[in-house]
DNA sequence: TGTATCTTGTGAATCAATTCACAAGCGCCC
DNA sequence: GGGCGCTTGTGAATTGATTCACAAGATACA
């Protein structure tokens, strides 16, 4: 299959979310323009983007709200249930051990963990946190999909290498940190640091 | 000045990182080479990057570190501080509140909001916890730079709409919501639940 | 001073993403 | 069934970002 670009799927997750919405207000079908507009986008981009996985639409008709909601969940592969674990449960990595949003999307939270023995076998809203010293023996066991690393910069790296040595396929980095991993590994970084420089700099530098 | 990208941005907050690195363990030049293999891009990129803003190095020598260490500082407009407001404390936002990082890199919180009469009147780590129908005369009367907004996704654009009525020139978003905003106000979304579906879209979508 | 070595800064070339623009399909109504 | 209005799907054109490649500046040292 043709590499899909990081935006065109980012751009599909919000699609899905905007049919969600449409299909729980009844709407039966919606067109390229309604959908672009939502999303901040044009009618040709959104017909682009789907047009990388088939098409889905009706020419003088517009697409099927819950057929093009089915497919995008495909696509992403949401059909299915995702193990996921939280590693570093600070201030961050707590909240969203204890963030329900989540298990919503059929992300399942299985387990967390950390090295401060304060807060080992702590409960957090139901998913208890486990010493780090456990973590490659429960992923080998476990097999869970996602990891979200949410530890101090420092720690992140070689922490990262012990997942990836345990067999984890994917990342959701939280630390400030560009992590190294292998081709098949995927990580998404969220660097709230680097967000509000983003910001600082559009303030700075507006004419 | 010519526009510049949003990756360059990114890529520029990165290296500043990397140079205070560098900067600690006492490194007193860096070639583009050596700051692009620490980023995982190129030196070419590197080169390209800074050269948006004038011409930092020394052929045959490298940059720097000091002096781009300071000259990005200046590029990315942290040579003062942010105020920082907080709207919405539920799991994510009391989270960013107790997170002591911003701090260090000049981004100051000042106050967080709240409409939820059980938290209102509350303490984190030194913040009060305000009832938004104080929102716009607060914002009037001490003019923060920067919201960031934790509220639920239905709340996103009502909120945001009274962000900048108020004056609010920049917004890091929290919730699941595509924001409409005039265009002289800059908005950075985090969208965790679009990031773990980009993950499910590649473990799905691997040859 | 001259030569060897290194690394920048930057046009040109390439690669990637977005937008344009239009033929073709579909539903509706007379 | 034929004509009209609407909207898709998609090559082509454009715009934007990244990579290439190399002349030129800087240092080191004989």
């Amino acid at each position: 299959m043709k590499r899909i670009a990081d935006s065109t799927v980012r751009r599909l997750s919000a699609y899905l979310r905007f049919l969600e919405d449409f299909e729980s207000r009844g709407l039966a079908t919606i067109s390229s323009d309604e959908l672009a507009k939502r999303g901040g986008t044009t009618s040709a981009q959104v017909r682009k983007d789907l047009s990388f996985f088939g098409s889905f639409g009706k020419r003088g008709l517009g697409y099927s709200v819950p057929e093009l909601a089915g497919r995008l969940r495909e696509i992403l592969g949401l059909g299915r249930t995702w193990r996921v674990i939280i590693v570093g449960t600070g201030k961050i990595g707590a909240a969203l051990a204890r963030h329900h949003g989540f298990q919503q999307r059929g992300f399942t939270i299985i387990a967390a963990y950390d090295n401060d023995p304060a807060i080992i076998g702590a409960d957090l809203d139901g998913i208890g946190v486990r010493d780090i010293a456990h973590l490659e023996a429960d992923v080998r066991r476990q097999h869970p999909d996602i990891a979200v690393l949410a530890v101090p910069e420092d720690a992140a790296q070689p922490v990262t290498d012990r997942l990836v040595k345990a067999g984890i396929k994917a990342i959701l980095n939280f630390a400030p940190a560009q992590l190294h991993v292998p081709a098949d590994v995927t990580v998404k970084t969220v660097n709230m640091a680097m967000e509000l420089e983003g910001l600082s700099f559009a303030l700075t530098n507006r004419e």
